[in-house]
DNA sequence: TTTATAATATACAAATTAATATAATATTTT
DNA sequence: AAAATATTATATTAATTTGTATATTATAAA
């Protein structure tokens, strides 16, 4: 494979991960990504403890149900949100290792 | 510490994280993070490789230059880049192993 | 020395794109 | 009907990206 093609196929990777870190690149989305990523949260547990409002809320777990970070799981009214990408996860771990270690 | 300041905590322990992760989630910077993963590069190396044009090329890096990401050693007329930030370095290495490794 | 050239950086306006807030309404379940 | 959640629309603001031009610095050549 020639020095062009090779960056082509980077260009398409680099996509993909980029999608990904875009997602992680808000504020909204990384306190819930916090909150999810030690259990399952429903969104009025999320609403309650974060102080973010109802739609901005459903908003971002929308982006976040989009991009495969998270899936749902209805029980009666309420919708639980769990994390579902390895990828995601293994991130997030490295980001609290480095950032909350120490709190 | 209450539910709320945990929570303030927390959120400026999120604008950290960010602030990193909108510095990966351009696909410009991306790829020359790539780039320069892999040991450290000069500009015009860096130019010629990805095909970014100069302005924009000295543009990003200079945003990868203000977060600490990167670190440059001067050699008469060329600038060398290299990676600076642990954290940083981290993130990459995930990301390789997970988007790259099948390549 | 001046002058030229290469390598890189900066400044700034223009164009895009994204974020945020808010309000209103819809859907589903009890 | 009420509670929980989602959707849609819209307005506003803010941030990012890109293009063009120009500046800086270092070396080489005349």
């Amino acid at each position: 494979m020639d020095q062009t093609s090779k960056m082509e196929k980077l260009q398409q990777t680099a996509d993909q991960a980029i999608n990904l870190m875009k997602v992680l690149a808000n504020k909204d989305r990384m306190i819930l990504l916090c909150q999810i990523s030690s259990g399952e949260k429903c969104v009025s547990e999320l609403e309650e403890v974060t102080g973010i409002k109802q739609p901005t809320l459903s908003q971002q777990l929308t982006v976040l149900r989009n991009e495969a970070v998270v899936a749902t799981r209805k029980d009666g009214k309420k919708v639980y949100y769990s994390l579902a990408s390895e990828i995601a996860a293994t991130l997030m771990d490295v980001l609290h290792e480095h950032y909350c270690s120490k709190l």
